[in-house]
DNA sequence: TTGTATGCGTTATCAA
DNA sequence: TTGATAACGCATACAA
């Protein structure tokens, strides 16, 4: 039923190694033979074994995607951006989603190393030693998206966290307010949730306004619920906060829908800020003001430095994606106090 | 560098015939051959080459996941449900991101038959002859997941979408609306936005309301931004609606979002119903009643069904999954007329 | 221009 | 309990 290029060459009258020639468009053919042998490949709806042409090129065409999390739509937009590029140079994406767990990643890095993927990105998780040094004794590229390594020499890209966090901070210390609030993500998370966190106290200091920890809250994730837990304690602890930065969309949401509840308005009573401007931001009420991570771009970009890197055997240069406020409904400016 | 089952042989005086018996737990070796086999294995971190044993088993364990789009949770979901099924039989999931495009998805047919992928499942879109005909001539096992084909026996995985609008419809008119609106998806899409649309219908009818196609608009697609054109035409043609029943979460969200814009409060002045409960309708403000599929336990089960067809290979019977109304605070009930 | 033969890393069949 | 050896479907060095 499923044809092999033995029949190929059977029908058409020439050896394999025509076909195959045929088939990978070295020379060594008369186009006579070439048209036939093309002939009776589209008859026979023969597609060449991609496996067995695997086994001896040593090249599958594949690349694996480790995600910690699929909830939410930030994921899904990195996924989208590799799978576009990595489609247009004929690979194939397998995800793997490893819930943050160290033994699914570590499982999934095993699978990926038995099926011999071409290359492997990295998203969002912290690279430990058990994980770098399986890689590396895989002998195939890797590069991190969202994430970086200081220990390891592993291209990488992202956003600088902490610039985000400093230019959300600050816009809306230009939109005059100077009581502002933080909501982040854990406070374990290094690469992310406290870069983010760093960058808001940066942005205070530098404009001599105390950072007061009663304003800050981190919380066990970047998600909705957490959102809410934040703003509560938050509303509790720092009542005349007339802002806040939420270092996620999610978190953002979150903080929204309890300012609802304590009867005041967003953003004329308060003002939040998001991080990420997920697709979500625009269709939240009010629609958020966020800091943009260019996702899709970022997946792209990744996918390319992976097949740069196979391509030359080197490691590429890390990429720094540039961030952006998206300036929505969700910030009040007070007493048109704003600069500039 | 990367070691084959030949080098895990020679360091461990025995022929590969038996470290592959070892290896697939088959007998034929004594236990202490095993041990000592088992630990030159560990020694050298050998892992069997999946393509390899691929092409003589004439199995990956590799499954193609073909999803029309990327954007919104939806699609999300239901993959999250896929890997976790498919991580626990020991396969993978290739994702394939098709933009809804006839020869995207070709493209992506002929790259899962020429990896010899295991299984398809096939999410959202027609399936056509084209596509039918292509993976019956690859004889491995297909689903249909949110789709369904009338022409071809190929199990599906979905709910009763004319019914989940029925159900939604109905809901309205139990909190005591009998002048409801409907923005769906695209008219030509049979399968499920006209689905929704005709329960729509049906539950009007059956409670002696009259069908109005003013009340009714169609748009392109699902998406928030078709929400906003639909609801601002039903504003204009329709102005005395007290409900509408959006075909999707996004759709709801820009109904609200122009509700808002008429100075219309959501949901005192007008209702809206949202379809799917994705992760956004918790999220949004108010929080979105809306009709919920198990987005999650509908992919893991369409991945159930592709693994029992491998193992019968026999066609496993369709799964209609319950929908459910989850009730939050986008619908007002109209002067306590509530029934029941 | 074309064909033969070998090997890629496995599993499976047969002998031993 | 073991070990040669032939497949699996293809690419390629070498011969013709």
């Amino acid at each position: 039923m499923k044809h092999t290029i033995k029949d190929v060459a059977k029908r058409a009258n020439v050896s394999i190694a025509t076909v195959s020639r045929i088939l990978n468009e070295k020379d060594g053919y008369s186009e006579d033979t070439k048209e036939m042998v093309l002939r009776v490949i589209e008859e026979l709806g023969y597609h060449p074994n991609a496996i067995a042409r695997g086994l001896i090129n040593n090249k599958t065409h594949t690349v694996g995607v480790l995600v910690p999390s699929l909830t939410g739509t930030f994921a899904t937009e990195l996924l989208s951006g590799i799978e576009q590029v990595t489609h247009e140079v004929g690979s194939n994406v397998i995800v793997c989603y490893t819930e943050f767990q160290g033994v699914k990643t570590m499982k999934y890095l095993q699978m990926l190393n038995e099926k011999r993927v071409d290359g492997i990105i990295f998203i969002s998780a912290e690279l430990t030693e058990e994980y770098y040094s399986y890689v590396e004794s895989m002998s195939i590229p890797m590069v991190l998206l969202c994430s970086e390594s200081d220990k390891y020499q592993v291209p990488y890209v992202r956003v600088n966290d902490r610039a985000g966090g400093y230019t959300a901070t600050k816009y809306l210390i230009d939109n005059g307010h100077r009581n502002i609030g933080l909501i982040s993500g854990s406070e374990d998370d290094v690469l992310t949730s406290v870069q983010r966190a760093e960058g808001y106290k940066a942005a205070l200091i530098d404009h001599n306004i105390a950072v007061n920890e009663n304003n800050m809250v981190f919380n066990d994730d970047f998600l909705f619920e957490d959102g809410i837990q934040g703003m509560k304690t938050l509303m509790e602890r720092a009542p005349d906060l007339t802002a806040v930065f939420a270092a996620s969309d999610e978190l953002a949401l979150g903080a929204i829908s309890v300012a609802y509840q304590y009867n005041k308005r967003v953003p004329e009573d308060i003002s939040v800020i998001g991080y990420d401007n997920l697709r979500l931001a625009e269709m939240s009420h009010p629609p958020l003001t966020s800091v943009s991570q260019p996702l899709n771009d970022m997946g792209a970009k990744a996918a390319q430095m992976l097949f740069e890197m196979q391509e030359s055997k080197m490691i590429t240069p890390s990429c720094i994606m540039p961030h952006q406020i998206i300036e929505r409904k969700s910030v009040h400016s007070l007493k048109d106090f704003k600069k500039k």
